[in-house]
DNA sequence: TATTGTTATACTCTATAACTATA
DNA sequence: TATAGTTATAGAGTATAACAATA
């Protein structure tokens, strides 16, 4: 057997691109400065600035983790006064989770510290490196939407 | 201020790119069967499988975790058979990790099942996109290493 | 009856501090 | 005295099951 005019089988791709991938997001996680975000902390926050005010349902699936996973880290984030929960104005079920203007401040701030590693990182890249990362930035988007 | 002849800020790439990593990680993660093993004890059968015996220490170190950890980790390996745990020849202190027969096995069994999902995501991707992600390989090791 | 969110409980990973055994 | 590994303890994330409140 030969494998002219192939590419490599995917499951050794599928192999090796999941090591790297779980091997990068670790290293990066480790970067987090001291007394920052978690990380499920941290990407609250970041869809809460994306998207403007949401429920915890809402936070759960775009995460898709489990409803109550997300209610722990909002309770966090409220206690960190980074959030707020409120009434949702007509289904009295819902909550809707609002950035607090300290939490407006905590991402700029956690952001810029937790970016700072991968940015040097990627600054001893060459152009044509970075591109490719950039190029898949959209797969790997949509591997975790899939 | 414009951007021409110029790549976007590395700090706008280094936010998405670390987003899209931890969502596409967490993502793979989550399609682990049941009852299979979790994430570092997977990893460290791999490093086994890769290099041969090693102690705990070394393991630590390839997962940059601390050494309780991995104490931890290759204890379960340990209960569930797939690793074993003997003495080292000439220091005292050190203890050998060892892969055992069940612990071949599994790695096999385990690869085979943590691969398909993903190998089904870039089956649905064309070669072109393949290769964007065959080429961010590299620089995502190179990511983790750093 | 279905949906939203929470509480209760449990398991895993991770870390730091303190301890044991050996070099 | 330094090193390798472990034990003790604690914090965070995740999950499922059961429950309350509301639609």
């Amino acid at each position: 057997m030969s494998y002219a005019n192939q590419m490599p089988p995917n499951h050794a791709l599928s192999g090796e691109l999941r090591v790297a991938l779980g091997q990068a997001a670790r290293r990066i996680r480790q970067q987090r400065g001291e007394a920052g975000l978690t990380d499920p902390q941290y990407n609250v926050l970041l869809w809460l600035t994306k998207k403007g005010p949401l429920t915890p349902g809402q936070l759960a699936d775009i995460e898709r983790i489990q409803p109550p996973s997300m209610t722990r880290t909002v309770n966090a984030l409220a206690e960190l006064g980074l959030v707020q929960k409120s009434e949702h104005p007509t289904d009295g079920r819902q909550v809707v989770v609002t950035l607090t203007d300290a939490g407006v401040a905590e991402v700029a701030e956690t952001r810029r510290r937790r970016d700072a590693w991968l940015t040097e990182r990627l600054q001893e890249m060459t152009a044509a490196e970075r591109q490719v990362l950039t190029d898949a930035i959209e797969l790997l988007r949509r591997i975790a939407q899939s």
